[in-house]
DNA sequence: TGTACATCAGTGAACGCGCGTTCACTGATGTAC
DNA sequence: TGTACATCAGTGAACGCGCGTTCACTGATGTAC
């Protein structure tokens, strides 16, 4: 047959297995991921774990791999969510918000893949081709902005920074002027930066509603990255 | 006499401890810290590190302190070497600068500091100090701008976080409208994350020249606060 | 200035713990004929 | 459909390692008289 018991349960159980080490690190931290604790509350000898990872990194990586899999799910669910693909705004707002609810719910995947990286540790490749799925969906709004007239393509850069946004955009394929590559990777940074201020904890004792400065900042950001309402031209 | 050969003794060593703790950061993050591995390094054994840190705790709470008076520090003398003080992105740029210079050439006391936190780690009340140095740099910017007409007070926010931010204005003594500190507030993550992004890798692959691509940035981000070169009114 | 005592830095052994990984093994599940 | 063999999951013991912290101790430095 096409999936077999032992196939099953082998799925089942690395599953398993990736769900109480998420667990186990939201406790511990990334650093202090252990297969042995691991293999300790599944009710598993230590040395059982090794028939489905052969070592702690890989462990590591695919917790990694589902992370950047989880948040780009998250932000392309919440941009399909929105009907009307040229309310530009909206979509952004609704990625935006949709990263930080998953960085909230999920705060140790979320340090995982956007904090400081684990000692030790060298990411595989395996790890690039889920981690621009986030990416590419803020990219999508702004490739939909320029083709819409929705976005400002003006505006100026120094030579180098044109030059490596230039490598970018012929590599991506893409019909976005520099300038807007360059506004909308800033305001990737000031989501991501906003989410890790506040989950990190450097919000404490200043702002008491999270979620209202959240929407605040990252409508002004919308704005700063050139985003309109209507056609410009 | 004031300070006897026992005390500067101490202190020497005390130091050293902390040095080596800082250097070998840099290749275990914070949470491989190992007073053992210290000790070893030193030369000494490894209970005698208890006469100068009650416990490892301690001494990451040090390195705490010593990290935010260094980043402070670094700040404070990037906005004092402007000598017309009436150039707020002048000083606003050499604030940045000095904030990405330190971090690049101490990465592991940045990420102390501004990564994800240290699992099992409690920051204890001395820190919070030393931690509003740096923040105290950009907020005199905002108060010499506000005084000097140099720098866009409109604006509106929701009632929230008004809120949040007159209790911020009142705690701070500052005279600075609220949607100047939302601004202010924004830039800041927008440094902080840029530096991030560049020290924890994200920007591999796709910036070559990350000095120029901050520096093109925190120009974006100055113009975004509203600092003007000339009075407004 | 000299001496007796108190303070303190550093030693070395020990406690009790956890870790990643390897290896020979048993017994259950799956496959080929 | 039944049987022989191959594959695989899980066991339990072991290797060699590192960790934070405590404690009784020695010997040097500092202080009070």
């Amino acid at each position: 047959m096409a999936t077999t018991t032992r196939a099953r349960v082998r799925a089942e159980i690395t599953n398993e297995i990736k769900d109480v080490a998420r667990r186990q690190m939201a406790e511990e931290g990334a650093a202090g991921l252990s297969l042995r604790a691991v293999a300790r509350e599944i009710g598993m000898v230590s040395s059982a774990v090794y028939r489905y990872f052969p070592s702690r990194d890989d462990l590591l990586t695919a917790l990694i791999i589902d992370a950047y899999d989880a948040i780009g799910a998250a932000g392309e669910e919440a941009d399909a969510s929105v009907t009307r693909r040229t309310d530009l705004v909206g979509r952004w707002m609704a990625v935006a918000r949709a990263v930080r609810s998953w960085a909230i719910e999920h705060p140790s995947e979320y340090a995982l893949i956007n904090g400081s990286p684990v000692p030790g540790y060298r990411a595989p490749q395996d790890t690039i081709g889920p981690a621009s799925r986030i990416t590419s969906v803020l990219v999508r709004i702004l490739v939909d902005g320029v083709a819409h007239d929705l976005v400002e393509t003006g505006g100026s850069l120094p030579g180098a920074v044109r030059g490596d946004l230039r490598g970018m955009r012929e590599r991506l394929e893409l019909s976005v002027p520099e300038p807007v590559l360059f506004r909308g990777l800033l305001a990737w940074q000031q989501l991501f930066g906003a989410v890790s201020f506040e989950l990190f904890g450097q919000l404490h004792n200043v702002i008491d509603d999270p979620g209202a400065y959240f929407d605040a900042g990252m409508r002004l950001t919308a704005d700063r990255i050139g985003l309109h309402a209507r056609p410009i031209r």
